[in-house]
DNA sequence: AGAACTTTTTAAAGCGCTTTAAGTGCTGGT
DNA sequence: ACCAGCACTTAAAGCGCTTTAAAAAGTTCT
């Protein structure tokens, strides 16, 4: 009788029955369809998609005859043909820039941030060779419903135009008068947490290696002074010109040395910099920590390696990912509309270049 | 006349006009269908569809107007909608390690090559907490039509047993008997390149710094020996055991280092290795390249840095990505069957630490 | 046994787009 | 006039799934 009533069922369909005479190699369009499992036991499509769904109505046993069957042939579902069906994707778009280590860390934890809140994750990269604009089309093409962009360089017009196609969580990046959520870190506060580490650890002459003009570097910088005063040591401060090059590092790290009154302590912008101090002290002769203390920003996988161990700071890409997603969540279902901007403390990871501050005789 | 069509074609369709009543920002569910410009224009669906693939059939005339709508409307194409439409997705599935620079390499040039033949890509990624398995089923669900599977690490049946839902096609990987396409480059030839490159340069004492026991590790391993016996140096082969990380290279280097015999140059498994050696020497008072020659292998960012400056092989990603997009569509649209495997010669870099042996008093 | 529910199942109408067969007008030839 | 032939256009049938309203099958209660 089940079996009867499942050839019927078949035949209904003009298309021919695939299944029967598949090639041992599938071609594209070669795969299951619901109606498939649904003729293999008997029932509509709509009972089928019921139970894969796990949504609630089918019987116990339809449902694992269902699941059974649907095991047994292999079946696959299309996530188009099944987010064309329902009017949403739940599909959240992010652009990363996939060399930066940074972000590779972001998407990891949003991967496990969307899945627990049920949504997917479109990637789409911006490179050399592709710009922000068309990793955001990709996304839009996709039909992401938020849009994720992890460092976005794009001016704060053109990303208050892109939230009005879909919400935009910019990350990382401080964004000005935009009216858009924004996750970021608190940059100041970081450079803050460095300084206070090294005054702790008796140094008063701390100098920074500043890392260009950029919103970043203006409040690392500005991070850097309060830091300074906050602990009187307001007339130490000294800032020398550099950028996110490990070149900038050695330049700045050059004319401390020259200097008449070298730094105990060195802050750079971030690890690349400091990574071109070490190199110019090294080859001065310097000993690091043992002379003078050496701290970077970010906690780049350079910063690890065992012949720097740089003392850094971390942004905390879990917690930031997190947030983004929440923001994203709020927005889509929770049907929140105005802009919020998200701004985490970072944490301090000390290694072995910063040390006591040599005793002064 | 053609407004009033335009009218009474809208009003067929029994849902709302949307566009009329649109809130200003958008939800999910607010997009702009094909339907919209099409009564926009006084048009079917149909023509808009022709005219916006740049398919041939509509007239200049109705072309014009068409894409000046969409344009006005801010028209964008649902992909999913779309590609459920025509039987393909035209849409390469990629799993990549998001931590890997040179996966980040490959990506960006398998974004221009897919491009190049009309193909989009889908990027998934394994992490430490997200698996191979599921990146690829997150790829096969967005219907991919073939895998790109960057340094794939699981068992050559589980890729053979995958390679019959979709063409796979495994990229940086020597996978034995498998049936499947395989892009790589020739590890052994990079490593021999280095040693003519060493032994150009006068040395005959040339170390190697193994990678363990992977395929990898293995084949680079055989370049080093074969070349060595090429340049008539069999009885200075000398393979000290590692793998792939810095404190190997390390600890591989001070045993060079208490031996009575050290060797004039080194080569390592890969780039960090050769740092951990770096750093030994340098701890040891050793000169890079004045007393030792040293190098890597696979060109990553590190080996760049002016601190280190190292020689070493790169694997060149843009043919690599090249190629493994042409075996893809040699699969989907040229018919190929038969699994083929593409051996890429990998390219020496020449940077800062090798140089002539020192002569020998 | 039949009314009044409750639980399962399903037919059918889409989702937004592509595609094909069938039109609709026009030429121009006879 | 009439028809063949051409250049456009479009109605309609899907793509593979979800969803809703309604039918079917079971229960329980008088």
């Amino acid at each position: 009788m089940d079996e009867a009533g499942a050839e019927d069922r078949r035949r209904m369909t003009d298309r021919p029955a695939r299944t029967a005479n598949r090639p041992a190699r599938t071609g594209p369009d070669s795969r299951l369809r619901l109606e498939d499992v649904a003729a293999r036991v008997g029932l509509s499509t709509a009972s089928v998609s019921l139970v894969l769904r796990g949504a609630p109505g089918p019987s116990e046993r339809t449902r694992q005859r269902v699941l059974k069957a649907a095991a047994e042939l292999g079946y696959q579902p299309d996530r188009n043909a099944s987010l064309l069906a329902r009017r949403r994707t739940r599909l959240l778009g992010v652009m990363v820039d996939i060399h930066s280590p940074f972000h590779a860390e972001l998407v990891e934890h949003l991967h496990t941030a969307a899945e627990a809140v049920g949504y997917d994750l479109a990637l789409s990269t911006q490179t050399r060779t592709r710009d922000e604009d068309t990793a955001v089309e990709t996304l839009l093409a996709f039909r992401s419903e938020a849009l994720i962009l992890l460092g976005p360089t794009a001016p704060a017009t053109t990303l208050t135009a892109l939230d009005r196609k879909a919400p935009v969580i910019a990350v990382g990046r401080r964004i000005a008068d935009a009216d858009l959520d924004v996750v970021r870190s608190a940059d100041d506060a970081g450079v803050g947490q460095i300084v206070d580490h090294l005054a702790g650890l008796g140094h008063r002459s701390i100098a920074y290696i500043g890392g260009g003009k950029g919103v970043i570097a203006t409040d690392r910088r500005r991070g850097y002074r309060a830091a300074m005063r906050r602990h009187g040591l307001g007339e130490h401060v000294r800032v020398l010109s550099g950028d996110h090059t490990e070149q900038a590092g050695e330049r700045a790290a050059r004319h401390l040395l020259d200097d008449g009154q070298p730094a105990t302590a060195v802050v750079a912008f971030n690890d690349q910099c400091a990574i071109g101090v070490l190199a110019a002290l090294s080859r001065a002769g310097v000993a690091v920590p043992d002379e003078v203390s050496v701290a970077g920003y970010d906690d780049d996988a350079l910063s690890r390696l065992s012949c720097f161990s740089l003392t850094t700071v971390s942004q905390g890409a879990e917690e930031q990912a997190r947030c983004a997603v929440a923001a994203a969540v709020e927005r889509l279902d929770e049907g929140r509309t105005t802009p919020r901007e998200v701004v985490l403390p970072p944490r301090l990871v000390v290694r072995g270049s910063t040390a006591q501050a040599p005793s002064t005789p």
